[in-house]
RNA sequence: GCUCCGGUAGCUCAGUGGUAGAGCGCUUCCUUGGUAAGGAAGAGGUCGAGGGUUCAAUUCCCUCCCGGAGCUCCA
């Protein structure tokens, strides 16, 4: 064996020897030509690199090819290129900013003086055929900062990237045909693997997401190995276009905006409100269970409140601005905190009261930049499910078990899946670092002792505390912010707040933020997205429309609808127009059930049910078997 | 807030330098129907607001308001 060549070993445990200087793609090709054909590139010792890059002496190696959790990413790095290749070939005078891989596709930014267009984005992708059909290679080089000056001397945006590079540290570009570009890597082996490219929009980005700086012009795209796969994506963007809350929120007189009335301000029309009450009951039962007690604060409060708690001077960019009344100053409230606090010192409070934990479904004002605001889901004003627990130190543990235990049980009901985030300090925080990490020990304790897995999203904290974040997942896999616990060293201390303890002495208590929906708003707009409109029985604003086949038999069914009335359901009549007319619309409303009378009905006292969405298939059914069935999936707010 | 795109009937949208159309919805009448649109007639619009250019502006220009795709931020 000679002793410069090269000794890997497979995922397998298997060892193959090559020639000195060969690359996976030849570990690859020693394995059989089908891999060699498959590869895209490989994890050496770890690192994912080019399949063309020399081998060490001796190296673990593991070859990636489209089956691979990493094969997308890089499909897409690697298409972003392409993207740029085409561009660049169109409109040599186009900056190149960056263009990386994203959750579902990629982008590239691009300096250019006139923005892109949609008939440009079809030119590109022409191009980009064209490229891939050219199927050029990708070239890694590895370069020093003298000479990479000299590559992109006309790149302004790659030039000042470049600048960031310490001294010595491995610099890299990448060739693929005409185009040049400084990037990490790596990418597939040439640009004939991209097959299934979609370009999907354009948009203006920040160079570096910072305002102050150049505007360019964002591409956004998406890449797949499948045509099949692509397909499926698109049809996901065309499903989650049909279940977007501000359509169906038109569709089924859910809510209103009127500019009348200001922007990021919501109108709850009857069928949103019985929504948002059903959730307001649901929730008021579940937290009464859990030892909560409801408490109502004002709506406006003295800035000197705000001054006390910090908000004027940490979230004052967003806070309505003050108004004057008898020379005081007053502000909306944009968080339910102080009010909290205050009821809690309207007393002297004993370590046997505690924990103390305060509900309020309490409105918030909060000043949001008018380009950030969207339907119900980012609003200017809108209603907490907040709650706020005073405990002892010792307590805080037990209290963020009794939430993770709210928290489940809750969002089961609504049949949302969930992730844990621990968020820790961000940059702009009050309260000493010691605090903090004593906060977050305490989180991250209770996480790790009850088994449930959580990513940490560093800085990611309010200024008071960290908090933990529950991610759902909906019924089309996107996720949405949902509960949110927040622990809070800080306020306690502004307020001066205190409990007589066990020895006689005065003691600060800590203080728990938490959220379960969050925003009434929010969370109700992501519910029509997660039901697609079709509420649950229990949500539902209109739960059963009894059809009569004729106005002949409108009066029994008009009985009979006052009959489910007086039980409870929320029931209606719709006597006019054709039944095939009645019944799309019935469908269209999304009425959980249908029940047609007819003769045959009348006579036997039966009522013929459909379900939404069910089609022609029908039971009939006595109508008291009916309601009680109804009224026992509204009980048990069942997901049907 | 910034870049770009848009705002015409309650909704979805077409259209034009000479003051406007469709479908759905709404009203009325006819139809009395067995599981996703029965038929007819009618009402309904200062073409987002203000200013400018023009003999004439819904149409062209400017400013503002509102909405959308993003950037940044967020419950």
């Amino acid at each position: 064996m000679a002793s410069d060549s090269v000794h890997v070993t497979l995922p397998d445990g298997k060892v193959i020897d090559l020639p000195a200087a060969a690359s996976a793609y030849d570990a690859a090709a020693a394995i059989g030509p089908g891999l060699a054909r498959a590869a895209l590139a490989a994890v050496v010792d770890g690192e994912l690199v080019d399949l063309h890059r020399p081998l060490p002496q001796s190296a673990s190696l593991r070859l990636i090819t489209e089956r691979d959790p990493e094969a997308l990413g890089l499909l897409r790095h690697s298409a972003a290129h392409v993207l740029a290749t085409a561009v660049r070939r169109l409109r040599p005078e186009a900056q190149i900013g960056f263009g990386p891989a994203i959750e579902d596709g990629f982008y590239y930014d691009f300096g250019v003086d006139e923005p892109f267009t949609p008939e440009d984005l079809e030119t590109f992708e022409a191009e980009i055929q064209a490229v891939i059909d050219a199927d050029f290679p990708f070239e890694r080089e590895v370069v020093d900062k003298v000479r990479a000056r000299e590559l992109f001397r006309d790149d302004a945006l790659k030039l000042e990237r470049l600048e960031e590079f310490a001294d010595g540290e491995t610099i890299t570009v990448y060739r693929d045909g005409p185009f040049l570009d400084l990037c990490r890597g790596p990418h597939v082996p040439s640009t004939g693997r991209l097959q299934h490219v979609k370009l999907l929009s354009a948009a203006g980005a920040y160079w570096r997401g910072d305002e102050t700086r150049q505007m360019l012009q964002r591409i956004y795209g998406t890449a797949f190995f499948k045509d099949a796969d692509l397909a499926a994506h698109l049809e996901r963007l065309e499903e989650a276009k049909k279940r977007d809350h501000r359509v169906l929120g038109r569709q089924l007189d859910l809510f209103a905006v009127d500019a009348r009335v200001g922007s990021g301000l919501i109108l709850w029309q009857p069928a949103g409100a019985i929504v948002r009450n059903e959730i307001e009951d649901y929730e008021k039962e579940l937290i009464l269970r859990h030892g909560y007690e409801l408490v109502y604060t004002p709506h406006v409060m003295s800035e000197r409140l705000f001054e006390i708690s910090g908000h004027l001077e940490n979230f004052q960019e967003n806070m309505f601005g003050a108004m004057e009344i008898e020379g005081a100053r007053y502000r909306a409230k944009p968080m339910n905190c102080p009010g909290h606090i205050c009821i809690y010192q309207a007393g002297q409070r004993s370590y046997r009261d505690l924990p103390i934990r305060y509900a309020e479904f309490g409105t918030v004002y909060r000043y949001e930049r008018s380009g950030v605001l969207h339907g119900m889901l980012r609003v200017r004003g809108f209603t907490q499910d907040d709650a706020h627990v005073f405990c002892t130190e010792d307590q805080v543990p037990s209290e963020i078990e009794a939430l993770l235990d709210l928290v489940d049980e809750m969002l089961t009901t609504f049949g949302y899946p969930y992730t844990i985030e621990l968020a820790t300090r961000p940059e702009k925080a009050m309260g000493s670092e010691e605090v903090w990490d004593h906060a977050i020990g305490q989180l991250r304790t209770v996480l790790e002792s009850r088994g449930l897995p959580f990513d940490v999203d560093e800085g990611g904290g309010a200024f008071y505390g960290p908090k933990l974040d529950f991610k759902l997942i909906d019924a089309i896999g996107r996720k949405w912010q949902g509960p949110t616990v927040q622990l809070d060293f800080n306020l306690p201390e502004r307020f001066g707040m205190e409990y007589i303890g066990e020895d006689n002495e005065r003691h600060r208590p800590v203080m728990l933020h938490r959220v379960l929906v969050g925003s009434m708003e929010r969370f109700v707009g992501g519910l029509v997205e997660h039901y697609a409109g079709a509420f649950p029985v229990w949500l539902s604003p209109e739960q059963v429309r009894i059809l009569p086949i004729s106005e002949q038999f409108s009066e029994p069914a008009s009985a009979y609808v006052a009959e489910l009335r007086s039980q409870g359901i929320r029931a209606s009549l719709h006597d006019r127009e054709s039944l095939n007319y009645r019944i799309r619309e019935a469908e269209m409303r999304k009425v959980p059930y249908m029940g047609v009378m007819g003769e045959r009905e009348v006579e036997n006292g039966t009522v013929a049910v459909r379900r939404r969405g069910g089609g022609r298939k029908q039971e009939v059914l006595d109508r008291r078997v009916f309601a009680d069935q109804v009224r026992e999936e509204i009980r048990t707010r069942g997901s049907g």
